[in-house]
Formats: C-alpha cells, structure tokens, sequence
RNA sequence: GUGGGCGUAGCUCAGCUGGUUAGAGCAUUAGACUGUGGCUCUAAGGGUCGCGGGUUCGAAUCCCGUCGCUCACCCCA
C-alpha cells in the first residue's frame, strides 16, 4: 500500500503525532496526575467504584443510545469493519459502555443500585480546537438505579468536590431540566410553532434548526436569535408535575448543602438520552469552550439499550478543558506547577569517578532503591562538575561521592544539596542514616 | 465540513517597503589554576527560513499551490 504523499521525501520523513491527538511529555504530566488522583481521591469518598470498558464497542451502542440524528454519530465517530459484518466503533463518550457493562454482567440483579467511575480517552473526529482534540480524555461518574433528585445533587457536588479539591476558582454552575418523554415532546412543539412565526429573523443557521435541533436556537450566540429566543417561553413553564417536583428538589438541595448554581433554562444538550437534570460546570478563564464537566440524568437510556426501565445520572469532566483551567488559574495567581505532587526527584544522585569505584556506586544504588528511596545515576561518563550540575537540575537532596579516596577507606562522602555540607561515614552506614532521615516512599 | 491567523535553530521569537557568510534570549555541551552544583563570565554545537513552483540580476522577505499548526463556527467534554 502507498500512503507517501507527494510533499514526503524519500527517507526524510518524520513521523508526527496523528491530528487531533497530544502527546502528554514529561514535566506536563503532574497536571494530569494531580486531576486524576484526586478525581479517584474523591470519587473513593463518595462511594464510586472504578470500572474499565474497551475503547471501542459495537457500533450499534452508541447509535442507539447517543441518536442517529446527532452529530456525533452522523459525522463524528471513528467507525471501522471488524469483519464482514461486525462494525466497530471508538468510543465517543463513555456512558454507553458502562451501561452496556452494566446490562452485560446483569450487575442490576446483584445490586440495582450501583455507582461506577472511570478514567480515559474517547475519540470524536472533529477539527481540533483550544481545549478539544480528537483523541480527549474524560473522567466522570454514572450513578445507576435510582430516581430520587438528592443523587442529582450529589453527583453534581462529586464534581465540585473535585474542582475544590485541587483550587481550581472560578468554575460556575448550571443548571437546567429539559423535561421527560412526556413533557418535552410538548415543549418543543410549542417552542418550534413559536419561533416558525419569527423564521424569518433567526439566522440562517437557526432557521436550519427548526427542524433539526429546536432547542439549540434558545442557545444561538447570535444577537438577533438572542433577541427572539428570550420571548420565548420557558420550559420550566411546561415541565409536568413529576419533572417540577424533581427540579425543585433538586434546586433546594443544591442550595442546602452550599452549592451555588445558576439556573439557566437556556441549558440543553447534545445527546439524546438525558432526560429531566442537565447541569454544565465551566470555567471563566476558557474562552468559547468554557465547559469543563457536564452532565445529567438519563432515566431511558439502560431500557433504550434493552435493559430494564431504571433511572440514572452522572457527568464527564473534560480533563484537556480542566487542565488548561487550572494552568491558567496558576498562571493569574504565579502559583508554581503543584510542586508537591512531583515525585519526579530523586532523593540522591550517585557520582560515578571512574571505572574502577563505578561498579561500586551502582552496587550501592541499587542498595538504595531496594529501600524504596529513590536514586538515581550517572550513565555518561560526564564530568564531576557536569554530573553535580545534573544533580542539581533534577532537585537531588543529597549526592553521593565515592571515588578511589573514599572506596580506599571503605568511605562515602555525601553532600547536603541545600547546605552544601558535607559528611563522610562508612560505606555501610549509608543506608541506615538515609532511612532515618526519609521515609522509604513507593514513588 | 466552513472561515480567519500563522509556519525562521530543541523552545519563544527578531529579521523594516526583496540585496553580501540568517540573528537574539532560553535550553544544550564544554571551559573559568584540573574530585563538586545552584550565581556570573567565555566559547561551541545546532537552521535545506514547512514543502513545491513562479516573479526577479537577486527572496526568509512578493505571487500561486500544497502540507501542517492554530483559533473560531457547526457540534460538543
């Protein structure tokens, strides 16, 4: 097969990461770490179990429960031919899988009740843009089996809890109800009827979506569809008795425990399957993608998917948007990249001098990290002065001399990096002054 | 899929209306009386100016194409 294009040269190729996907390089990673570990921290606290799906899936899951007529599946998945007639599918969100999951393993007959977490990447082909790749990374929560609103609230104060956690400001958060399979469908022929009547003044791209996605044009950035939708009435003034009920629960308790929200009747969603509950956390510093988590109630996917008819609610946090929020609340506020979080610097560096002591050195670095103190060593062949500079560059605490002088005595000299003091002992006490200085520390 | 911006050393960029061997800062490496870091100083390495074509005596600089990146739109995390 000949995929060279006619700009590659022969033999001159260089290989780049596909379009639409990051590579994550050392020194960008304890942003990631720090999300992800105390998403886990949080979700722990919360009672959320960790659950792992394939990156793809049957790609009839994610039509069925996502909506043949979104964007998503209409133009956005990565689908593939398995084999003649199976279709494969990357995943583009990860709520179906672990429905699917769910479904599969019959967990509702163990326990209806049940509330998953997981971590990792979705792929969604689309142009790249600020905070939005092809390949993206989600972490979010479904909290399975129940109806009652108060889990609403909690899988809404998971997030922030998150959010919180790490200090990242300035996040807000909105919330909507968009109704249920009975009280929607009654919205949004009122909403459609009234607005056929303001056609003309919409723009063009709103006129499109009278018929493809009425409920968008409530969220149109455009003045003039801005102008019309705001006399637009309310679906909160067409909710039926349950979804009211279930809103203003929702709303009390979010109050409550101390979560202040926006209610924003302008709210919808992409997806087909949420029902009742929308909510989206965004973050001030993000520009046009502001959304950093989103999410909601989905009370019919798991009976749409062919499971019993039980009510559900979780959300995803984009992990890309959620980092460059953080970076840039750091940046305002000069805070240093979540120094602490780094375990990227070794306790010691050993100086190799010369053939003769280097095998001794390693012999003894290995001593050290069989303690669990982390070490590490000159593979160079550098000079004194350049392996100290390296020392220094990578935040060692102490560095360990042994050279021809100290290996005659059966000595080590060590230097204190912060005071620049320096103590010599023998060979054999090394281990034992550097554990009753440092705990032995798995990272 | 649509529209705007950009593409010069590893990184961030300078290079005016086209004119000799393309620059800086950071980073890297090496040295500053030779077994020692962080500061300072010195020096070195590193660029087919994304790629292809055109205009011209002459182009990183102008024109066209192409690829890539980026931002925004649709949509969405």
């Amino acid at each position: 097969m000949d995929v060279t294009t006619k700009t590659e040269k022969k033999n001159d190729y260089v290989f780049k990461a596909p379009r639409g996907t990051e590579d994550v390089l050392p020194g960008k990673w304890e942003l990631w770490r720090l999300l992800e570990n105390t998403g886990r921290q949080v979700f722990d606290l919360c009672g959320y179990y960790e659950i792992r799906t394939p990156v793809f899936e049957d790609t009839r899951l994610f039509v069925r429960s996502i909506g043949e007529v979104t964007d998503i599946v209409e133009k956005e998945m990565y689908t593939f031919a398995d084999s003649e007639d199976s279709s494969i599918t990357l995943r583009p969100e990860s709520t179906a899988p672990v429905m699917r999951a769910y479904l599969e393993y019959e967990l509702h007959k163990i326990k209806k009740f049940q509330k998953f977490y997981y971590i990792g990447p979705q792929f969604r082909k689309e142009r790249p843009q600020a905070g939005r790749l092809r390949q993206f990374h989600q972490m979010g929560i479904e909290a399975v089996g129940a109806n009652d609103p108060l889990l609403d609230v909690e899988t809404i104060s998971v997030a922030t809890r998150i959010f919180d956690r790490i200090g990242l400001e300035g996040y807000k958060v909105k919330i909507n109800s968009i109704g249920c399979e009975k009280c929607r469908p009654v919205f949004r022929n009122i909403l459609k009827e009234k607005l056929c009547e303001h056609e003309k003044g919409l723009c063009e791209l709103c006129q499109s979506r009278l018929n493809r996605n009425v409920f968008r044009i409530l969220d149109c950035k455009n003045e003039k569809c801005k102008a019309i939708s705001y006399h637009m009435p309310s679906i909160n003034d067409y909710l039926c008795v349950e979804c009211q009920v279930h809103a203003k629960s929702v709303r009390e308790a979010l109050l409550e425990i101390g979560i202040p929200y926006i209610a924003d009747a302008h709210l919808v969603r992409g997806l087909d399957y949420y029902t009742k509950t929308v909510y989206e956390i965004s973050h001030s510093s993000l520009g046009a993608r502001d959304a950093i988590c989103a999410g909601g109630r989905y009370d019919n996917l798991i009976a749409d998917i062919g499971g019993p008819s039980i009510g559900s609610v979780g959300f995803a946090i984009g992990m890309e948007a959620t980092i460059l929020a953080i970076e840039n609340v750091m940046a305002k506020k000069n805070k240093p990249v979540a120094q602490d979080m780094l375990c990227s610097s070794p306790l010691v560096y050993i100086i190799s001098m010369g053939e003769e002591t280097k095998k001794q050195s390693f012999h003894l670095l290995n001593m050290i990290r069989k303690s669990d103190l982390s070490a590490d060593f000159d593979y160079e062949g550098r000079s004194i002065k350049a392996q100290m500079r390296t020392a220094n560059k990578v935040g060692a605490k102490y560095v360990i001399m042994l050279g021809p002088d100290e290996s005659a005595r059966g000595d080590v000299k060590i230097k204190l990096m912060e005071t620049s003091e320096e103590v010599t002992m023998k060979q054999s006490d090394v281990l034992t002054w550097l554990l009753g200085r440092h705990t032995p520390s798995k990272c």
